[in-house]
RNA sequence: GCCGACGUGGCGCAACUGGCAGCGCACCCGACUUGUAAUCGGGCGGUUCCGGGUUCGAGUCCCGGCGUCGGCUCCA
């Protein structure tokens, strides 16, 4: 009754649970005796009969709050799952396995990437020389794009006082979701009395504010706009402790923060090259299936005026619909301070991920009191775009793996090349080959371990290395190796210099396959 | 934060109704020298997450904490 009461009331166009101005129960009745078994208070619509259902399951049991609120009590909830045969429930748990083979904090401790350790908290990862290698690579392909696309690399302190996000609205609004404050530099005089008053620090949860100080830090023409602000910012959030999950959910990490300072003329053009640069970069890392989500104001939690809120959201609207991608309506999605769109990504067994955002806001120069002088001489506030890219770069890590199932496109991975000795008679040998290949910026090991070859095999195989470099006593004599690809394919008495040839080409043009004998055999006739 | 499940060598697991903590992988040592996914033998490694309690006796039962997992809520 207390729904009816609460939702009952809404005309018939909203999405509401109970209702819409008309209110439907199902019975449900017993099969054999016709009886009514019980009702249920349904938006519906319900199948006729439970023989529709031709297999299902239950998945697991969890609490749920009454109504979907945390202030309400919570019911304890059964989730199953039913298909219209069979096959569709046999697909779809195969689809389950298959995306638990993929799991990165799986695949994180298996290739020895990361780790949570306990001793340093929840959410706060290590990354392990190989996870290290991969991060590096990523961070330095994407400093070189930005470089290229004209963006200034600027650094910024992990903690600050509290007035910078008092003055940002921050604290205001995400306090509970922040460490809580550092109370430093207090003094007493040898009375007892307070002689000076200490002072809060708080880690730093954005680096927005940062980036605003360093745009007002001197005067600003708009001759020097946009101004394009990048870092590979540390941010640090209390998350509450139910939701931290791997590297896609983290209390510390790394965000490829940017935030463009650009004239009203220049925003719509900048939004649209911005969204072009960010989906080129992407598909560089290999997602390449893409739709856009535009998030309005939510109107319980917002600053500013009407109009600025509409020629924001207008702007952004226009960029996604002129990107051609297909656009999907996100209402009351915005954060406090501007609206956003965020690009989606499918991966690879077509589950979607959020990765880059896109906010113009138009709060944050007002409250920093942000002007450049124009050409008319005059004082104006700039026009400010937030984006990250990765979103942070340990959620990336982390969405790439599960996308590759750990098998690193070969530009990125942690070991490009193992080379295994069929004897240990031609240890020294690969030891030369790999020089050579480290000389060409190669990631190439040699394993010279007591192991058989087959089991040599075995263990790069397993650790997902795209190239594997066998050489037997044949093979030395001819000044050549033979490969075995991450697949599985193989190619014998290739010379060595068309190996390395053929491996650096592989690498420097950043293909994102595996690489096959096939195509290499194609290739090379 | 809330509900539920679970915490055993680095990893994956076993240990009856409360009765000597064990196996595989990894690691170390030795032997073997092999042409495309696991050679053989030996060895090291444990305060059973932490703290309290019950008991002759606790990995096992009880209480509290921490952590992980699955959901809910949240996600600038």
């Amino acid at each position: 009754m207390e729904l009816i009461g609460l939702k009952g009331g809404g005309s018939a166009e909203e999405s509401v649970e109970v209702g819409g101005g008309v209110l439907t129960m199902y019975d449900n009745l017993d099969a054999r005796s016709g009886e009514r078994v019980w009702t249920d208070l349904c938006r519906g619509p319900h199948l006729p009969t439970t023989r529709r259902i031709a297999a299902f399951t239950l998945m697991r049991s969890a609490a749920a709050y009454w109504r979907g609120s945390e202030k309400n009590e919570q019911l304890q909830r059964i989730y199953g799952t039913a298909w219209a045969s069979r096959d569709d429930l046999k697909a779809y748990l195969a689809h389950l396995e298959e995306a638990a083979k993929r799991d990165h904090r799986k695949l994180g401790a298996e290739l020895d990437l990361f780790s949570f350790p306990d001793e340093i908290g929840s959410g706060l990862a290590v990354f392990h020389p190989k996870g290290g290698q991969l991060r590096r690579v990523m961070e330095d392909y994407s400093r070189r794009r930005h470089q290229e696309a004209g963006y200034e690399f600027v650094n910024s302190p992990h903690i600050t006082k509290s007035t910078l996000f008092e003055t940002s609205g921050h604290l205001g609004f995400y306090k509970e979701s922040m460490y809580p404050a550092m109370h430093l530099d207090e003094e007493y005089g040898s009375d007892g009395e307070l002689r000076r008053p200490g002072q809060d620090y708080y880690l730093k949860p954005m680096n927005c504010p940062f980036h605003c100080l360093i745009f007002r830090s001197r005067g600003r023409s708009y001759r020097e706009l946009p101004l394009r602000l990048f870092e590979f910012g540390s941010v640090y959030r209390y998350e509450k402790s139910g939701v931290v999950h791997g590297l896609t959910r983290v209390r510390g990490m790394t965000q490829d923060d940017a935030h463009i300072y650009c004239t009203p003329d220049q925003l719509q053009d900048e939004i649209k090259s911005l969204l072009r640069f960010v989906i080129d970069l992407l598909r560089d890392y290999g997602l390449d299936d893409f739709y856009l989500e535009l998030s309005t104001r939510n109107d319980e939690k917002y600053v500013g005026t009407d109009e600025q809120w509409a020629e924001a959201t207008d702007a952004l609207r226009h960029a996604a619909l002129d990107s051609k991608l297909e656009l999907v309506l996100d209402p009351g999605g915005a954060a406090f301070y501007a609206p956003k769109i965020s690009v989606q990504a499918r991966d690879a067994i077509g589950r979607t991920w959020q990765m880059s955002t896109i906010q113009v806001d138009l709060q944050m120069p007002d409250r920093f009191e942000l002007e450049y002088q124009g050409a008319d001489g005059e004082r104006h506030q700039p026009y400010m775009i937030h984006r990250a890219l990765f979103g942070s770069v340990e959620r990336f890590i982390g969405v790439l793996t599960e996308h590759y199932a750990g098998a690193f496109p070969a530009w990125l991975s942690p070991v490009q090349a193992v080379a295994i000795p069929i004897s240990d008679d031609q240890a020294d040998y690969l030891f030369d080959v790999a020089r050579r290949l480290r000389e060409r910026g190669i990631r190439v090991e040699v394993d010279d371990s007591a192991d058989r070859m087959q089991k040599k095999i075995r263990t790069a195989q397993k650790q997902k290395v795209p190239f594997m470099l066998l050489a037997g006593a044949a093979d030395a004599e001819a000044e050549a190796v033979s490969f075995r690809y991450r697949d599985g394919s193989q190619r014998n008495g290739i010379p060595i210099e068309q190996a390395i040839a053929e491996i650096t080409t592989f690498v420097e043009t950043m293909v994102n396959a595996s690489p096959t004998a096939e195509q290499f055999a194609v290739a090379a006739s």
